[in-house]
RNA sequence: GGUCCGUUAGCUCAGCUGGAUAGAGCAACUGCCUUCUAAGCAGUAGGUCUCAGGUUCGAAUCCUGAACGGAUCACCA
């Protein structure tokens, strides 16, 4: 495939051996796309050349240009201004380079390299429903496996699933008691939001134990210790460890109505796995790990029984690994679950954790513990790391409530691109699954793309109360261009006209120029996502495609054009812009309609 | 207090491997639908890029310091 920047290096480097004699850098060659107030698309930056060619940026300007346009048939026209060479690249070149990209399939894509990596994403745990945060962890992990994927690794998708744990027990608990054998049927709820329900009284009646035992005298710190409710939690927590088939059955029954509800949220959003790790079975393994670790010397005890490690050497703390009661707590689970990912997968290499950059310093420990304990691929362990969702009251408390429900929202979300689309009534025609399908298209579009386009480390913030827009710099806009370019695509065929290109051509518009030259960047852009592990990069990228080709489609009226060959360029041209838009929309996990 | 992160237009965000007059969208205002989808296009207005130093021909971008905001330093996950 043809690039041109590279092509450009090249001459310019053989013009600075003809005019200067000298051999230079290429680094130093630093092309940037041309401001749209100068002509041209390729602009070099000639103030660092200045001191091989001894002539100022101006001049060193000027005999680059003309050297370039005389010797290569790449560039047509050049001008300098201040210190900058804009170099106008000839239709022909631009033509050859549409042609290449037409024919190729999968543009942008790489070929497997055999790179093989695990990302994780999700992992909620299971004592409460996927909220606000959720949405955003699930889309940035999807879409980061689907850009690695298209960067040429193989990817396996996988989770892992909180099942276990003190936060489940609570759950347990208040049901236990409070319940009166509710279940999802009969309080016809979906199970996830049942089991969360209870959580909730259980911080209700736990805090009402608190306040009455300060009352009575006692210290706030003491009676959060003391709390009855707390204790039979932790009693439950044991007995669960230690395998009580009562509590395990309990335990089974609640958490099978909550990945019920979950794999319905999953769908409903679009986002998969290729294989669950659950926390109940990868736990045990890490305290085995911990236990080896401590006759190895590497951990100590303290007097109480409790096992720590001790990190001060890398700059970090004592860290607690088992409890004294010998229960496990996150960091454990974390260990044995590494683990045992690298014997399922022995030729991955790396893993990638996408949570939240509020347990940076967790990950920095689970990667340093593993790292002491010996595994070689602890180093290439990488926490993809993202700013927590905000909303204007703050950040969001599922204990207080303020939590925006992740079903909610999506619903909130079809209703929306319901009410819009038949606002502007464009869908005649379509049955009923057809329109369901599309408002789903619209609205996760529409969510997707704002929870995406924001770089992951950046906190953002979401305000329920001013809807996400449809308009602007949106999914749904980006999706509309693609339906626009569909209709095209579909009236072209009608008449019989058949995309191609051809080299009788002999000129582009401005603005199919502006639009190839972003169309050539899709390659790159990909690398840079992927690199980047950031989702971002595409969001914006097709963007500002999609902003381009529209600009082009208000310009060129394209079923007047009188020039057969013209005609058929347009059709091929709108055709690839369709295409890109696609497949960037598809690594981010937004799917594009034909019409809309 | 230690460590890490952020701060760009009224709001939400790009730009950050140093380059021309800092860009989009929303909100406001003005044009454009008998012609391929107006969920659109074109335009007006809106900025001491938090501040102060430094490096450089050149700094929103790199370095140092400060301010503000956030996260974290749990026998929570």
């Amino acid at each position: 495939m043809l690039n041109i920047e590279k092509e450009l290096k090249k001459f310019t480097l053989s013009a600075f051996e003809e005019l200067f004699d000298q051999k230079i850098e290429e680094d130093l060659l630093n092309f940037q796309p041309t401001r749209k107030e100068f002509e041209g698309s390729h602009t070099l930056v000639c103030f660092p050349l200045g001191r091989f060619s001894k002539l100022n940026p101006e001049q060193t300007g000027e005999k680059l240009g003309s050297y370039l346009k005389e010797k290569t048939s790449l560039v047509a026209n050049y001008n300098v201004v201040k210190g900058f060479l804009n170099l106008s690249i000839s239709d022909a070149i631009w033509i050859q380079l549409a042609a290449d990209i037409y024919s190729t399939s999968s543009y942008g894509f790489k070929k497997p390299d055999g790179r093989e990596v695990m990302v994780e994403y999700s992992s909620p745990n299971t004592n409460k429903p996927l909220h606000l945060g959720h949405l955003r962890n699930n889309f940035l992990g999807y879409s980061v496996s689907e850009i690695l994927k298209a960067n040429g690794n193989t990817v396996h998708k996988v989770q892992i699933i909180n099942d276990r744990g003190i936060h489940i027990c609570k759950s347990m608990v208040a049901w236990q008691k409070f319940g009166e054998g509710e279940t999802p049927e009969s309080a016809g709820m979906k199970g996830d939001k049942l089991v969360g329900k209870y959580y909730v009284i259980f911080d209700q009646k736990y805090k009402e134990q608190i306040k009455a035992l300060v009352e009575e005298g006692k210290a706030q710190e003491e009676a959060e210790k003391i709390a009855p409710i707390m204790l039979e939690a932790q009693e439950m927590l044991l007995k669960w460890e230690q395998n009580e088939a009562e509590v395990v059955a309990l335990w089974e029954k609640m958490n099978s109505w909550v990945y019920k509800g979950f794999d319905a949220t999953y769908r409903t959003m679009g986002v998969d796995f290729d294989k669950l790790y659950y926390e109940s079975q990868t736990y045990s393994l890490g305290k085995q790990e911990v236990l080896k670790a401590l006759d190895q010397g590497l951990l100590f005890k303290k007097e109480d029984g409790s096992i720590w490690i001790d990190l001060k050497e890398e700059g970090l703390d004592e860290k607690l690994l088992l409890r004294k009661d010998g229960t496990s707590v996150y960091m454990t689970q974390d260990i044995g679950t590494a683990i045992l990912r690298y014997r399922d997968f022995p030729s991955i290499s790396q893993q990638i954790y996408t949570v939240g950059n509020e347990q940076e310093y967790h990950f920095k420990v689970l990667f340093t513990i593993l790292d002491k304990m010996g595994y070689e691929w602890a180093k290439s362990c990488y926490h993809l790391a993202y700013g927590m969702v905000d909303l204007p009251s703050g950040k969001m408390k599922s204990r207080e409530g303020t939590v925006v429900d992740a079903d909610d929202l999506m619903q909130d979300m079809f209703d929306t691109a319901r009410q819009r689309t038949d606002e502007l009534g464009k869908i005649e025609g379509f049955t009923s699954e057809e329109a369901e399908k599309l408002y789903k298209d619209l609205g996760l579009g529409a969510l997707k793309y704002y929870l995406l386009r924001v770089d992951p480390v950046k906190r953002m913030l979401f305000n329920p109360e001013e809807s996400i827009d449809f308009q602007g710099n949106t999914g749904p806009f980006i999706q509309y261009v693609h339906a626009r370019i569909c209709a095209l695509l579909r009236k072209a065929k009608q008449l019989g006209v058949t995309p191609e290109v051809s080299t009788d051509l002999n000129q582009l518009e401005p603005s199919e120029l502006f639009v190839m030259n972003l169309l050539q960047d899709f390659p790159s852009k990909i690398e840079e996502a992927a690199n980047a592990y950031a989702p971002s990069v595409i969001a914006n990228y097709v963007y500002e495609l999609a902003k381009a080709y529209n600009r082009f489609y208000s310009e060129v009226s394209i079923f007047n054009e009188e020039d057969k060959a013209a005609l058929a360029f347009r059709i091929a041209f709108s055709e690839m812009v369709a295409r890109v838009i696609k497949a960037s929309m598809q690594l981010l996990g937004i799917n594009v309609p034909e019409k809309m």
